[in-house]
DNA sequence: TATACGATCACCT
DNA sequence: GGTGATCGTATAC
């Protein structure tokens, strides 16, 4: 079931946790790829230090202040890109980070082994899925070349690491808050 | 117009 | 543990 608007325009740090063990679905070149969120982070309001729009709105911030459930995908470090979804209501800066995936594939051989690929940092995982600034401000509810799926069952609270949030040295005090949740291995 | 640096990763020691 | 690659963005001039 695709995930909607309403998912989607709630508050960030609920958001963050509920879309770990959701699917990412990429459609590129006739094919569709799927992929198990396993790691977020949230990036909430001009408050929040380490958000790229605690400096306002800017060219590059708008469309995390545009309407919830759009994609935000910046170049970072001139070589990779980052995936981020769009949260809250209009007008409230916000996001959270796609971290990391474990690709959904086939078993590989009749043992019914199946060979896990993980899409482990935000930079890789845009890499693998083909995902650049031409997704920017994508409309991801609409279940076409990007957009999110809901997974079952539900991942329970105890299954969820809450940790920093990396690379964030920067923002002072903010770089304390839990914000980055994981499903526990 | 110029400059500093970053929501990263691979590779090195 | 540390560093280089490489360029968009913000900020300063």
């Amino acid at each position: 079931m695709i995930i909607n608007r309403k998912f989607y325009r709630r508050n960030t740090l609920k958001v963050a946790r509920d879309l770990l063990g959701c699917f990412l679905m990429r459609e590129y070149r006739g094919k569709i790829w799927r992929a198990m969120t396993i790691e977020t982070e949230a990036y909430h309001g001009e408050d929040d230090l380490a958000c790229h729009a605690s400096r306002g709105r800017t060219p590059r911030t708008e469309v995390m202040y545009g309407e919830p459930g759009c994609a935000y995908v910046y170049m970072i470090y001139g070589m990779y890109h980052c995936l981020n979804i769009v949260t809250e209501k209009k007008d409230f800066p916000a996001a959270v980070l796609i971290r990391g995936a474990k690709l959904c594939r086939r078993p590989t051989s009749t043992k019914s082994k199946t060979s896990d690929v993980y899409l482990d940092g935000p930079g890789k995982l845009c890499k693998f899925l083909h995902i650049d600034r031409k997704l920017n401000k994508w409309d991801i509810t609409k279940g076409e070349k990007l957009w999110l799926e809901k997974g079952i069952p539900k991942v329970r609270p105890s299954e969820i690491k809450k940790s920093q949030r990396i690379g964030i040295d920067y923002a002072q005090y903010c770089r304390e808050y839990l914000w980055r949740f994981s499903i526990k291995p």
